[in-house]
DNA sequence: ACCGGAAGTGTCAGTGACTGACAATCATTG
DNA sequence: CAATGATTGTCAGTCACTGACACTTCCGGT
């Protein structure tokens, strides 16, 4: 059953890919808002009704890769050791957003992906959803993991806080530095030691 | 000429108010996406084109307060002692979301506001847009305020981390203490003290 | 070779948010 | 009263998105 479905789902997501590199080459050229899904559909050469089918909305094409990179990012949290401080943690999570940029070929995705976000106001807001997934995420991880360590619960709203610091300091780097590793990395180290919890929880 | 525009601007604010309290109550009847602009005008009594001139989308008149809101603590913010540490400057900005939960009235209405952004996924992005937009106020006045203060200019990406920290626990308090001010007030402390910056920029 | 169903696709019609253009109305001012 | 400017309704149109239905293709069983 499984080996079957998998099999589907690989020609799934190659169509997929298919559709997001077609459509992010046309929101490069001409902007997100200024191309409809019907141009998108007829460059792939499907109808639009089976772009639907393959992406729920036209905003979803554009986080296809930030979706992906989320899951790295909580698969990468979970294999941190369990005695390592949740501040720490949190910075090694966000190694993955580094290497990103070490592929020559991904950094220019990446960038061209952002810069077609900055765009578009509704972009935006759909991009902080995804980071607000991505904290809800790392919370909930970072919560049973301290549950797990101490044997009891911890502050839901300052674990919740921390992650939102942790992330704003992801943010903050990401705006600042935008392609350059080097800078990328210095910048999240300058901020996530500056912004470092006084009492760390686990 | 100021004061013949402030005139008009009164009662232009007065019609938005009266469509936003027509909305929300439609809103929290049937839900957000379950009510058309159609509806909407019609309760209010004037055409769908007429709704557009006073909101510029459907979501917008969600966000009528909480963009209040937001201009109310950017001048909180502004009204700070400028020797103040920057994090204590922001645990005070926070005070007027307090304070609004002392008025009966406006803690329903903020509640249910809060309940109907919570049952829209598109509105929930919206929010969050919001809060971003907070975030980059705020930043900018503690920039421009600790540039004034020192007189050079303090790194741009751990004050905007810092800030980011910052709204990240007003985020958690909200989301923990929904509708009660002490509940909100303590979380609020508790996260702010737990995520204190140990070296303070300004 | 034939048949059956499952999966993918195109077509079409419809809804709902939003916009531009234009004409009608209404209040204000000279 | 007339000219002017702001406010409004109407209408037509675009675009994202959805449901229904018919058609093709591919595959395992007979």
């Amino acid at each position: 059953m499984a080996a079957g479905g998998s099999l589907r789902e690989v020609s799934r997501r190659a169509v997929q890919s298919r559709i997001a590199r077609t459509a992010e080459s046309l929101f490069a050229d001409k902007g997100f808002e200024e191309t409809t899904v019907d141009e998108i559909a007829a460059a792939v050469g499907m109808s639009q009704r089976s772009f639907f089918r393959y992406f729920s909305s036209k905003d979803d094409v554009v986080f296809d890769s930030v979706e992906r990179l989320r899951v790295t990012l909580a698969e990468r949290l979970a294999s941190r050791p369990i005695d390592e401080c949740a501040w720490e943690s949190l910075r090694r999570t966000f190694d993955p957003v580094a290497e990103r940029f070490a592929d020559p070929e991904l950094r220019a995705h990446d960038k061209a992906v952002q810069q077609i976000i900055d765009r578009s106001p509704r972009l935006l807001a759909a991009y902080l959803c995804h980071l607000e997934r991505l904290q809800r995420t790392l919370t909930e991880a970072i919560l049973e993991r301290a549950t797990r360590r101490t044997g009891r619960e911890p502050d839901p709203v300052v674990v919740r806080a921390m992650v939102g610091g942790a992330c704003a300091c992801l943010h903050a780097a990401t705006l600042h530095a935008t392609g350059d590793p080097e800078v990328f990395d210095v910048s999240l180290d300058r901020a996530m030691s500056a912004l470092r919890p006084a009492s760390m929880p686990t």
